[in-house]
DNA sequence: CGTTCCATTTTTTTT
DNA sequence: AAATGGAACG
C-alpha cells in the first residue's frame, strides 16, 4: 500500500485542494472524467490516515450499489482502515438506519421492501376497479410526493392537480403501514422522521457521523437533501460532489437546485471546480461541450484535456435498425484494443443487438435490462420468502396463494380476508381459519398452501448448516412452482427454471435463518442491477442512464432519432434539456473513439416507422464530426435511396454546418394510402358510436385506421377485426 | 374456477 | 412485439 503522500502527489492542484480542504462544507463541481471518485477515495484515506478520523464516523453516500462497491474497493486499496467507513447508497443507508431503529419507528425489524411493482399490486388490491394504467400513474405520483418529502396530509398541488391523489395516497400509505413493509420512498422518509421525532436517537446518529461525503449530488431529490440536513450538525463536515450538466434523474424527483443552492443551505461553503478531464480525447470533449452549450441555466464549466490527439467522432446515418446492428458488428470485428459499449435510450433497443450477438457468437455483457428480479418466476419465489419474513404481506400473499392453481379464486380469497384478525393481520393464519367454512376444493387448496408455508418455516427454524438457497429450493418444490415452470419452459421454450436456479445460487451466500433471509431480501430489492456477464466480453450493452460514472474505450450511441432520443414529448423545455444532458453524459463516457448512429426507420410497437434524425444532431457543428456513408459500411448497394429526395442529411451536408432546423421529412411520417377506409370516411362503432376516419395506413397488407368519434375520443382499429361499419354520413 | 381468445393499447429512464 | 382487460367457454 502506498503512503498517502504519494497518492496526493499524483493529484492536480484542484484535486489536492479538495482532498486537503478543512472547514465545515465543501461543494466540488466536478466535470465528467475529472477524477472525482479518486478525490473522494483519497479524501477518505487522508481523513483516516493523516487526520486520525475514526473510519466509523465517516459516511459516504453514492448513487448506485455499483458505485458504492467501487468506492469501497478503491478506498480500501488506499487505506485498510477504510473498511470501517459506511459506504452506501441513500436507500441502503436508509434501510440500515431503519433496521437498527425499527422499534422507534413502530416497525418490525424484519420488514421487507416493496419495489415499484409491489406498490402497484398494493394499489390494485385497494382499487380493483381502476385500470392498471391509472394505478401506475398514481404510483408514480405517490413516489414523486415521497421524493419531495410530502405525506398524504400535505398539499400535493405541486405534484398533480388530480383531486383524488390525496385519497389514494392516504389509503396506500395506511395499508402499507398496516402491512408493516416499506417502499423506496420510505427508505428516505422514515429515517428523516426518526431523526426529527426521537431526540435521543437523533443525537446518537448525528454524533456518530461527523463526516458526510456525497457523490452524484446533482441527482439527489428533496427528501435526500432533507435527510442530509437532519444528519448534519454544527461541527460536522459535509462534502458533496456533483455536476449540474450530468443531472439526468429529474423524472425521479432529482433537483438540480440542491447543488445550486448548496452554498446557501450549508454555512461557510467552499467551492472547488475540477475541470481537467483525464478520460477523453480532445475531439470527444469538444463535441460534448458543443452539445451541452445548448442548455440554459447551467453553472458553466469548461472541460479541457492535455490530450490533443484523437479521431473525430463519427456520425453514421443508417437505413434501419438492422443496418445499425450491422454497423456495430463491423466495428466490433475491426481490430480495436479495448472495450466497446453500445448505448441506447430504452432497454427495448438492446434486443436486436442481443439476438444478433448470440447468433454470431459474440460474447457480450448486458447491464440492467429486463431486470432479473422483476421476472415473473423470480418474483414468485421471492414472494414466498417475503411472506415467510412478514405474514402480513398482502401483496406477496395474493401473488402466490393460488399459484400454481389450487382452486382458490376471487371469492375464496375474499373469504380469507374476512378472517383477518384486525390487529395482527396475519394472512397465513386467516387462510387457516377460513378453511373450516370453505368448500372442499378450496380447503384442500388452502391446506396445500399452508403445507408449503409451514414446511418452509420449520426448515428455517431447524436449519443447521446449509444455506438459504435450500430454503428456496424446497419452497419451489413443495409449492409445485418448480413443476409449473418446468412445464412452461417446455411449452414456451423459456428458461425460467434456469433463472430460478440462478436465484438459488444468489441465495446460497446467505445463512439459512431469519437474519439471512431478511438480509437477502434487502439485497435483492436494493441492488437489482445484476449484470449478466460473459467474463471475456469486450462489448457492453447498456442504457445511457446506467453509464453514469462508467467509462469505455469506445462508445457507440445508438438511436439518435426524434421521438426516441430526445424523447421529450410534451414540449417541456426542461425535459428537453435533461435529454440533452443525457446525451452529454453518453458522449463523455468515451475514452478514445465515439460513434453516433441514427436510423431512418425503425420498428416501433411492431410497426415500421419512419423517423427524423434527432434534433441533437442538428445542433452539432459539422466540423466537429466525420460522416460515415449513408448506409451500413458493408452494404455496397444503396438501401438509403428511398430517402433520396428529401434526405435531411443531404441538406445538412450541403449546408456544411449543423444549422438548426435543417429540412426534415415533410409533414406526417406516413403517407395515407388508399384503402377501404380512406380519410374522411364516416364509420360507426358499437361502443364508440359514429365517427370519421382521420388517418389510414397499412401494416403490411393490413389496413389500420384511426377514427375520431363524435364523442371527441380517438381510437385505432383494424377494420377487418373490429366491428366497425361504414356509414354514409352523420 | 380456470383457460383461451380477442381487440386494443403501449411514459422511457431507476433507487 | 408484448401487455392488458374483457368475454366466452368448458
Amino acid at each position: 500500500m502506498k503512503p498517502i503522500h504519494e497518492s496526493l502527489e499524483l493529484l492536480n492542484e484542484q484535486q489536492r485542494n479538495a482532498v486537503l480542504h478543512k472547514g465545515s462544507a465543501l461543494l466540488i463541481l466536478a466535470g465528467a472524467g475529472s477524477g472525482k471518485t479518486r478525490v473522494i477515495t483519497v479524501k477518505i484515506a487522508y481523513l483516516i490516515e493523516e487526520l486520525g478520523v475514526d473510519p466509523r464516523s465517516i459516511l459516504a453516500v453514492t448513487f448506485t450499489n455499483k458505485a458504492a462497491g467501487e468506492m469501497r474497493e478503491r478506498a480500501r486499496d488506499l487505506s485498510e482502515a477504510a473498511e470501517g467507513v459506511v459506504i452506501r447508497t441513500f436507500h441502503s443507508f436508509g434501510a440500515w438506519l431503519m433496521r437498527r431503529n425499527a422499534a422507534a419507528l413502530n416497525l418490525s425489524s424484519n420488514f421487507t421492501i416493496y419495489d415499484d411493482d409491489d406498490s402497484l399490486s398494493l394499489l390494485a388490491t385497494l382499487y380493483p376497479e381502476k385500470s392498471r394504467q391509472q394505478l401506475k400513474q398514481y404510483n408514480t405520483l405517490i413516489s414523486r410526493a415521497k421524493d419531495s418529502c410530502l405525506g398524504p396530509d400535505d398539499s400535493l398541488e405541486d405534484i398533480s392537480g388530480d383531486p383524488e391523489l390525496q385519497t389514494v395516497y392516504a389509503a396506500y400509505e395506511r395499508r402499507l403501514r398496516e402491512i408493516g413493509n416499506s417502499d423506496f420512498g420510505d427508505l428516505i422518509l422514515r429515517p428523516i422522521e426518526l431523526l426529527q421525532s426521537d431526540p435521543a436517537i437523533a443525537e446518537r446518529i448525528r454524533n456518530r457521523f461527523s463526516v458526510i461525503l456525497v457523490d452524484e449530488y446533482q441527482d439527489s431529490n428533496h427528501a435526500q437533501y432533507r435527510l442530509l440536513s437532519e444528519l448534519y450538525r454544527p461541527g460536522s463536515y459535509i462534502c458533496v460532489v456533483g455536476d449540474d450538466d450530468q443531472s439526468i434523474y429529474r423524472f425521479r424527483g432529482a433537483e438540480v437546485k440542491n447543488i445550486l443552492n448548496f452554498p446557501e443551505l450549508f454555512d461557510n461553503t467552499d467551492i472547488i471546480k475540477l475541470e481537467q478531464n483525464y478520460r477523453s480525447t480532445n475531439p470527444i470533449l469538444e463535441l460534448a461541450g458543443s452539445v451541452v452549450a445548448n442548455n440554459q441555466g447551467r453553472l458553466g464549466k469548461q472541460l479541457w484535456t492535455s490530450r490533443e490527439d484523437g479521431a473525430l467522432p463519427v456520425i453514421a446515418r443508417l437505413s434501419d435498425s438492422d443496418a445499425e446492428v450491422d454497423y456495430v458488428l463491423r466495428l466490433i470485428r475491426d481490430d480495436f484494443e479495448g472495450e466497446t459499449a453500445i448505448l441506447y435510450r430504452t432497454n427495448a433497443q438492446s434486443r436486436l443487438f442481443e439476438t444478433r450477438f448470440l447468433q454470431e457468437g459474440i460474447p457480450y455483457r448486458i447491464v440492467g435490462t429486463l431486470r432479473f428480479y422483476e421476472r415473473e418466476e423470480i418474483k414468485d419465489a421471492v414472494a414466498l420468502l417475503k411472506l415467510i419474513a412478514n405474514p402480513k404481506d398482502e401483496v406477496s400473499f395474493n401473488r402466490i396463494i393460488n399459484k400454481p392453481s389450487r382452486g382458490i379464486g376471487k371469492s375464496a380469497l375474499a373469504d380469507i380476508k374476512t378472517h383477518l384478525h384486525p390487529a395482527r393481520g396475519n394472512l397465513v393464519l386467516a387462510a387457516e381459519y377460513a378453511m373450516a367454512s370453505a368448500r372442499k376444493r378450496t380447503s384442500t387448496g388452502i391446506a396445500a398452501f399452508l403445507d408449503v408455508i409451514r414446511g418452509m418455516e420449520t426448515q428455517l427454524k431447524e436449519s443447521g448448516g446449509g444455506h438459504l438457497g435450500e430454503l428456496i429450493n424446497s419452497g419451489l418444490e413443495r409449492s409445485g412452482l418448480a413443476q409449473y415452470y418446468i412445464n412452461q419452459d417446455e411449452i414456451a421454450g423459456s428458461t425460467k427454471i434456469q433463472n430460478l436456479e440462478e436465484l438459488v445460487n444468489a441465495a446460497s451466500l446467505y445463512s439459512p435463518d431469519y437474519e439471512g433471509l431478511v438480509e437477502f431480501l434487502e439485497a435483492i430489492e436494493l441492488d437489482s442491477s445484476r449484470e449478466q456477464s460473459d467474463e471475456d466480453a469486450m462489448v457492453t450493452l447498456i442504457t445511457m442512464h446506467n453509464t453514469k460514472g462508467l467509462e469505455f474505450d469506445r462508445v457507440v450511441i445508438t438511436g439518435l432519432e426524434d421521438d426516441l432520443f430526445p424523447r421529450a414529448d410534451n414540449g417541456d423545455p426542461d425535459a428537453l434539456e435533461e435529454e440533452r444532458r443525457l446525451f452529454y453524459v453518453a458522449i463523455t463516457r468515451a475514452r478514445h473513439e465515439l460513434h453516433i448512429t441514427s436510423c431512418a426507420s425503425r420498428r416501433i410497437h411492431g410497426r415500421i416507422q419512419r423517423l427524423n434524425p434527432s434534433r441533437f444532431l442538428g445542433e452539432i457543428p459539422g466540423e466537429l464530426v466525420e460522416f460515415s456513408g449513408r448506409s451500413a459500411p458493408d452494404t455496397p448497394g444503396d438501401p438509403s435511396s428511398i430517402f433520396s429526395d428529401e434526405d435531411p442529411w443531404a441538406a445538412w451536408s450541403r449546408a456544411g454546418q449543423g444549422e438548426p432546423g435543417f429540412s426534415r421529412h415533410s409533414g406526417g411520417k406516413e403517407e395515407d394510402v388508399q384503402g377501404d377506409y380512406p380519410r374522411g370516411q364516416a364509420v360507426y362503432h358499437d361502443d364508440y358510436g359514429p365517427g370519421e376516419v382521420i388517418k389510414s395506413m397499412f401494416n403490411g397488407s393490413e389496413e389500420v385506421i384511426i377514427v375520431r368519434f363524435q364523442s371527441g375520443q380517438t381510437a385505432q382499429f383494424i377494420p377487418r377485426f373490429s366491428g366497425i361499419e361504414k356509414i354514409s354520413s352523420f
